[in-house]
DNA sequence: AGCTCATGGCGAG
DNA sequence: TCGCCCTGAGCTG
């Protein structure tokens, strides 16, 4: 379930556990065996996160790259830890925790120069202190792509996935079909600073909520519910069902191969 | 048992 | 733009 939210609490999940400690370090599916033996005994000294891509670093042994890709879990569990299932590619265990890494797309051993190459090659990142909204804007205000693609986009800002892009396009009136060149900086400001604001959020709760105060069922006097994904939200996965704020049916539709929500009723700017 | 789909991203053509 | 990689849940039969 991995938008650059679940990366940053998984971040801070691995730092809390296992921040400091020698820990052991198997690849029980084996295909990251030969580093895993490298490393094993290592003490984790460092945890980073840049949009998607999450950073275990082990003193004087460089760093486990992990991207999770579409199906890439994560389960952290407390001693004794049961034997791994054999898709587990990656168990970090110390006496008192384990955690194990399961169909990641990426798992990989790299170098100081590696690791600066990949955020060298990302955009912003909501979740990250101190990063600079303008490189996102210089893209974004250049750009006939769509504002829907151009979120999705790694190089524009790191760590926004299909369930942020839908939902803060919606929270913003704005036609997932504008081209960024469109946008104007008061819009793109106030679309970067909801990120930063849903994505803690989603960081602290460990899901995607994004429906208003004013708009949830309880405010709207509708029966309680929670969308499939298990948060709260205003048209991911909402196809065909009606807005909650205008009743106009929600629509879906392929953009460069992932799906895409939006109202027509509500999003026109 | 087999199919489809999923909050992602890469490389080939 | 397409096919492909990673895994598992939720269907259908």
């Amino acid at each position: 379930m991995p938008e650059g939210h679940t990366i940053h609490r998984l971040a801070a999940d691995h730092r809390e556990r296992f921040g400091g400690r020698s820990v052991r370090v198997t690849s029980p599916q084996g295909r990251f065996a030969d580093s895993a033996a490298l490393l094993d005994g290592g003490v984790l000294e460092d945890v980073d996160a840049h949009g998607k891509h999450l950073f275990l670093g082990f003193a004087g042994r460089g760093w486990v790259h992990i991207h999770l890709g579409l199906f890439g879990k994560v389960n952290f569990g407390a001693a004794p830890a049961a034997p791994p299932a054999d898709t587990v590619r990656l168990r970090l265990a110390h006496p008192e925790a384990y955690v194990d890494l399961r169909g990641p797309t990426t798992c990989a051993l790299i170098t100081d120069a590696e690791k600066q190459a990949i955020h060298d090659r990302l955009g912003p990142d909501p979740l990250r202190a101190g990063e600079d909204p303008d490189r996102a804007w210089r893209r974004v205000s250049r750009s006939r792509t769509t504002v829907a693609a151009l979120l999705m986009d790694q190089k524009v800002v790191a760590g926004v996935g299909n369930v942020y892009r839908a939902e803060v396009l919606f929270r913003h009136g704005i036609d997932p079909y504008r081209a960024g060149k469109d946008l104007t900086r008061r819009e793109w400001d106030a679309i970067w600073a909801d990120l930063v604001a849903l994505m803690r959020e989603g960081v602290r709760l460990n899901r995607i909520d994004t429906v208003r105060p004013e708009h949830t069922p309880e405010a709207m006097g509708r029966p309680p519910r929670v969308d499939d994904h298990g948060g709260e939200v205003y048209v991911y996965r909402r196809a065909t069902m009606p807005c909650h704020i205008c009743d106009t049916e929600i629509r879906t539709a392929d953009l460069s191969n992932r799906n895409l929500f939006w109202c027509p009723g509500c999003q026109t700017r």
